[in-house]
DNA sequence: ATAATACTCGAACGCCTGTTCTGTGTCAAG
DNA sequence: CTTGACACAGAACAGGCGTTCGAGTATTAT
């Protein structure tokens, strides 16, 4: 009955359309040209391109000020400007598991996400497959990591010296943001408050390093 | 000898101009016309505005596309997308005054800054004179701050129940961020970590609040 | 006063760009 | 096979838009 051309929602030149915008948006801070899409994602005609947009307002994906030259932009968690996009998975706290992106987890879900200026990230980790974790309960006190704080994590199952890791503790059914470090017995998860004492494990005992942190962010709305 | 005709480097015209531009873009996400800048700049001439693009661009507050339609960004700390820029004012260490934004603290300064996204943005405050400093030293780890974070203040001279403000306290001599609590006696600078005492101060004791606690940032890239 | 400089206007030129129309080839349903 | 929706190309049109030029008006220096 129905037929399926290529893919159900977004073919091959859909997205291509789409990121070349991003892209050319970022790089020129403004939008391009109907014939400057067609030149770079191989399209002849600028009705092809026209026609193509039109699919992608429809969608959702875009808007177009119409008879406006370079008159569209990228709608949805496109950010423009110099920020990056990092989906909230869900929270972390002391007697929970630990949420970790899934392999599909950069799909068309709208789902709960911040923003981040590029100049705020560190390193050059930028965006790759970043997320991100709300903190609830107070568990994460000796972290310096409050209730409510947001935690922006790297996924990892290992883990340097020194590193900032959130593990899952299967024998004892905890979570925990510490810092990481190895040594000849087992392991220490170093609180990042120096007043605290670490957690010292035998090799024995389980320790699922899930992410490596790289930033914490902290609203401070609490009052009204 | 010199001639200053209105001011010395920019005109009223040329900031409205830059003004109209930022929220152009910030509108439509893409820039202005020379036509439409004109419109609503109160030039009846392009050329005109183009004269005027022409003297932005040579002080190099602007960037221009020649022969490209809307083809201009503005450069320097224009923040573009839906983002913020607070300017990083100095540090915040216990035994020192807080720096706190003077009154030409907008102009062109392009000091150290830091660029935040609207959306982070707690309540309505979206970025009114809000302003930055970095903490050196561990002298706040009882407000779940460490070192190197970056906090975002937003000026005030007093402050309700339960905000967190940095106040300087001169009789001690030492700068710290707390929970605020006017009591009966005096005043009350309650730490954010639950497990350590609050400061109690009598009514006669200095206390100068210099600004609420908006946000608190930290990276962690300490490892290598 | 005179000249120089800064600023403003209006109009015209021509490329840039979005829009529209006609035509072609493909593929699946009837 | 016929039909029709779909994907695409090319050309032509009209308006958008940056550019340029000639000219006029202030303001300032000499």
């Amino acid at each position: 009955m129905m037929m399926v051309r290529k893919s159900k929602g977004l073919g091959e030149r859909h997205q291509k359309i789409l990121d070349f915008i991003a892209s050319y948006q970022r790089e020129h801070k403004h939008p391009p040209s109907i014939r400057e899409i067609g030149i770079h994602c191989g399209i002849s005609s600028t009705s092809v391109v026209n026609y193509y947009l039109d699919q992608l307002e429809k969608n959702g994906h875009l808007e177009r000020d119409r008879k406006i030259s370079r008159g569209m932009r990228l709608t949805g968690n496109t950010p423009l400007g110099d920020m990056f996009r990092v989906p909230v998975l869900g929270v972390i706290q002391a007697g929970e598991p630990i949420p970790i992106p899934s392999s599909d987890f950069n799909t068309f879900t709208a789902e709960d996400s911040i923003e981040v200026a590029m100049s705020l990230m560190p390193t050059k980790e930028k965006g790759k497959d970043l997320f991100a974790l709300k903190v609830q309960g107070e568990s994460m006190i000796d972290a310096m990591i409050n209730d409510g704080d947001i935690v922006i994590l790297k996924p990892a199952q290992d883990a340097h010296n020194g590193e900032m890791v959130a593990v899952w503790l299967s024998d004892r059914n905890e979570t925990t943001l510490k810092y990481y470090f190895k040594e000849k017995d087992g392991y220490r998860l170093q609180p990042a408050n120096p007043t605290m004492k670490p957690i010292m494990l035998k090799k024995t005992e389980a320790l699922e390093i899930k992410g490596k942190v790289v930033m914490v962010i902290r609203k401070v709305d609490r009052y009204n």
